[in-house]
This record gives C-alpha cells, structure tokens and sequence, in this order.
DNA sequence: CTTGTGCCCTGACCGC
DNA sequence: TGCGGTCAGGGCACAA
C-alpha cells in the first residue's frame, strides 16, 4: 500500500526515465479511472515528476501551455515503464506511450497505470475548469520539507481529543502516512497509539515530529515496504518490511524488549504496538 | 466544527 | 477442488 515513503521510490524510479519525454499517444481502457479535462493526454511534454504527501505531480507543458497530471495510488496503483509494446497485463487502466522529443534519439517507452482493486486517480489538469482534488489542497505539513519540525504540529494537535493514531492517518495533519508508518512513528517515539493527541507534552510532541522524519527516511533509504502489492517502476520491491518494528507483527516478541506485540482496532484501522515500549504516559502509570 | 461508520474493489487466505 | 466468509485500508460521503 502505498504511502510516502513508496510514492516518494516510485518518484525518483520514473524520473530519469519519463522527464523530457512527450505523450506521443493515450489509452484509457477504464473510464473514470481518469478525471479532470477532457482534453486527451496526448501532446504535453513531462517537464518533470514531484510528490506532495501521497499524491505524485507531472508537470506537463505544451509550447506555452502549462498542465498537471496528478496521481494517487491509494492501495494497489501502480506506475510502471514498459521498454516494450507489451499487451496490457490484467487490471491496466491506462497506457501512455512517450515517445523522445523530436530530435531526440531514443525510442518509446510506455508508462503503464494498472491498479487491481481500482481505488487510485489520476486527474488531468489542463484547463482552467479542472481542480485538484479535495483532499490534495487540504494536505497538511510536508514531513520531508526542511522546515518540517514539532512547531508544525501543536496547533493541529492541540483541539484533538481523538487518538494519536487517528491524527497520525489524518492527511490534513501531516501529509503522506498511512496505516503502516503511523504505527511505526508511535513505536519509535515510544508513544501509545490510543493517547489522546491533545496530551502530548511538547517534549513529547517534539520525540513524535522527529521520529515521522526518522522513520520515513529510513523507508525511502529502503524503497518502501513490500508486504504484498507495492513495486516501483521498474517492478521492484521495497526492503522496509524486514525492518518493521509492530506493523503486522502482532503474536511477534518486540524486537527491542522481547514482549509480545499486540494489535486492536483503532481509527477503524489494525493498529499494532508494543504495550513495554509504548506506553500511556498517564502519571499513575509512572513508577 | 468534530468524530465515527460504511463504502468502494479485488485477491489472498482460511475453514469446511 | 471448490466455495463462502473475512480481511486488507485511503479517501470520501454522510450522519450525528
């Protein structure tokens, strides 16, 4: 499933090869796979690929026209390079042909959409009529961004009565964790994932900010998590997933002290942690 | 405004 | 071998 760390490895797996590149033919094989304008996307030339929280950007431009294709793979979208005119694997919703830009050597390469359980966008953006979506502009802080840190996140947290990992999954808190690197943030910050957000103390709230930026960081260094679906473009996996410390490990002896990791519904989502590691923080709990 | 619930959708898995 | 049930969860609509 993809969250930051895996759109930020699908960003840089595509980059050297798409950008620069012009959208010599387009086939949408599901409608409403695509939305936005209705102009086909053919003609734009990729200028370049960048990724805000979950969602990956294509600027495109035509002469003086300027376009954006933005993406979100939710839970099983896939981008991937074709070198080949290949026939379309099960689940393709669309193929771009790119073709090198005139004068340039090179042949086409294809960029295949394909996405099993059908729950990922693209919107096309290329006229005036078109906006992003919603939850797009409603993205909160950007945890890579340089200025990222815990003055970011008081004022989202100080009005949340709402558990730690409810806030953590909220995209207009920070933008890019899902389910799997919420849990890990709390693990490494030692924070339980039923804390009320709202009593964090700023020592506490300074611990959380550092671990999203520690932890998405190790999973970009390890191109994502591969529990089942994620691949980058050229259909490669991730190695996050033999360093996860709760996610999914649930029955599993912690890996720092032993206990066994339990796991319980939180937010309507599977939420694991260590009950030794993480604990509630409450005063009478202190020894 | 906040918080919670159901829905979308397919494949993997499990028990019978 | 098949078959029904359950689970996986990101974002959104909707209700309270």
């Amino acid at each position: 499933m993809p969250e930051l760390p895996e759109v930020e490895t699908v960003r840089r797996s595509l980059l050297p090869v798409v950008c620069g590149r012009v959208i010599g033919h387009a086939e949408v094989l599901t409608p409403g796979v695509l939305l936005g304008s209705a102009t086909p996307p053919t003609g734009w030339r990729i200028d370049q690929i960048s990724r805000r929280g979950k969602y990956l950007v294509f600027g495109l431009t035509s002469g003086q026209k300027t376009a954006q294709l933005i993406v979100h793979l939710r839970m099983t979208g896939r981008l991937l390079l074709q070198e080949t005119d290949q026939q379309p694997v099960k689940h393709t919703h669309i193929r771009l042909r790119l073709d090198p830009e005139s004068g340039q050597p090179g042949g086409s390469i294809w960029l295949i959409y394909n996405d099993p359980r059908r729950f990922g966008r693209l919107w096309l953006l290329a006229d005036k009529s078109a906006t992003p979506p919603a939850g797009f502009l409603n993205l909160g802080p950007e945890p890579l961004d340089p200025d990222f840190n815990a003055n970011c996140l008081p004022e989202k947290f100080r009005n949340r009565r709402s558990s730690l990992k409810a806030v953590l999954l909220d995209q207009t808190v920070v933008a890019g964790l899902g389910n799997i690197y919420a849990d890990e943030v709390l693990f490494d910050s030692g924070l339980h994932p039923a804390r009320p957000a709202s009593s964090l103390s700023s020592a506490e709230l300074e611990r959380l900010s550092a671990s999203i930026v520690q932890v998405l960081n190790h999973a970009i260094d390890c191109q994502g998590t591969t529990l089942r679906d994620y691949v980058d473009g050229w259909n490669r996996k991730g190695t996050f997933q033999d360093c996860l410390m709760v996610y999914g490990r649930a029955g599993l002896p912690c890996r720092q002290c032993g206990t066994t990791i339990r796991q319980t519904r939180l937010a309507g989502r599977s939420t694991c942690w260590c009950p030794v590691c993480q604990q509630k923080g409450d005063a009478d709990e202190t020894p």
